[in-house]
DNA sequence: GATCCGTGGTC
DNA sequence: TGACCAAGGAT
């Protein structure tokens, strides 16, 4: 029934010719990228976990050093909150590795440490959303399952001329009804992984590089001299700002008071110093004061504010005003997620990277 | 289904 | 410089 879109788009479409000129690019012309070494599925998955929404130069360091410290499933299991938060600090997108290591857990408590095979049981895992699942089964196991990423939506868009808006979730469905047609039942791993290899190397967002591609005959897009209309997207809004007041406090055993931040939400679980959000129209030193006071039992004078740190996230900005200020002893200890740790510990501890910032701009 | 969730790079 | 981008998922 649902037949009809397919049928629609790949009418005339040459599918075994297209699929044998992808795959045979992608053999030939494939980046040699760490993830590539192996087929191993638990490192499969960490590669493709850290692809999302981060690009390929960003992640070949982290992932190395991630497989260096977890190099099996099991090891990932069984390590502390601490370290693989540490691990992916500055990677962004936290709640990442924290679905990881809990999607990782399940497998060795439910599928014997064996990464499930089926798109049913490896849905489930935390995640493992479509796409992921799509690319584990199909690079890792063989499987002809559709992998659509935005590589995927760009490069497909402009072939078969689909100006369905990607910014949509919605729109994915459709191509992975095509691509359930599409993908190459002799080598899944090499089409689906042409698809995004060519969409980064070549049919890339601004100037594809159509005199370069493998598929150009197969392009209607480019037939039609309208590639770089495709695919449609509509835009997001832009970020709101909030200006926020951070404080290093130190004591007199060059120690300092952080805290973990709340297990949902923004930069969730990470540490960070004392940090508010403050209204425009405060008097942000007398705030802080306060808050200081009635939260943290600390009775502290607060200056002028150090400096200054912006840090834009996808869909917000924070305006930090970093005030430092010296208390004896060790107050403000009663939550268990504040502590003193002393200066030489801070690197142990993964901070969001407005916070970084704030470490070494203050001379810490 | 729109919004939340990071970061660094590019033009 | 601002807007957009990069192998998405959860809510």
């Amino acid at each position: 029934m649902n037949n009809q879109v397919e049928q629609e788009q790949l009418k005339n479409f040459k599918v075994t010719t297209f699929q044998q000129d992808l795959v045979n690019w992608f053999n030939e012309n494939q980046r040699e990228l760490p993830w590539r070494e192996s087929k191993n599925p638990y490192r499969i998955w960490v590669s493709e976990v850290m692809l999302q929404q981060t690009r390929v130069e960003t992640v070949i360091p982290y992932y190395q050093a991630f497989i260096r410290e977890f190099p099996t499933l099991e090891d990932l299991a069984e390590a502390e909150e601490d370290r693989i938060l540490k691990a992916w600090e500055g990677l962004g997108y936290y709640s990442r590795v924290r679905n990881l290591q809990s999607a990782v857990r399940e497998v060795v408590s439910q599928y014997n440490g064996e990464v499930p095979d089926t798109r049913e049981k490896i849905s489930t895992l935390k995640g493992v959303g479509p796409y992921t699942a799509g690319a584990i089964l199909s690079i890792a196991y063989g499987k002809p399952e559709p992998a659509v990423d935005g590589n995927v939506m760009r490069v497909l868009s402009r072939i078969l001329l689909i100006d369905n808006d990607i910014a949509k979730s919605s729109t994915r469905i459709i191509f992975e009804k095509i691509l359930y047609e599409l993908v190459s039942k002799v080598d899944p791993s090499s089409f689906n992984q042409g698809l995004m290899e060519l969409g980064a190397l070549i049919c890339t967002p601004t100037s594809p590089g159509c005199l370069l591609c493998p598929v150009r005959e197969h392009c209607r897009a480019y037939e039609k001299g309208i590639q770089t209309e495709l695919p449609v997207k509509s835009k997001k809004k832009k970020q709101t700002s909030k200006l926020m007041a951070a404080v290093v406090i130190r004591n007199d055993r060059d120690e300092v008071l952080i805290e973990r931040r709340p297990s949902t939400g923004l930069l969730a679980r990470l540490w960070q110093f004392p940090n508010f959000e403050t209204s425009i129209t405060d008097n942000q030193s007398s705030v802080l004061k306060g808050k200081l006071l009635n939260d943290y039992d600390i009775d502290a004078e607060i200056q002028e504010p150090i400096h200054k740190v912006e840090h834009i996230f996808s869909h917000l900005i924070w305006n930090i005003s970093v005030y430092e200020t010296i208390v004896s002893g060790r107050p403000g200890e009663r939550q268990a997620s504040r502590k003193w740790v002393e200066i030489s510990e801070l690197e142990k501890h993964a901070f969001p990277v407005s916070h970084q910032k704030i470490i070494k701009q203050s001379i810490i």
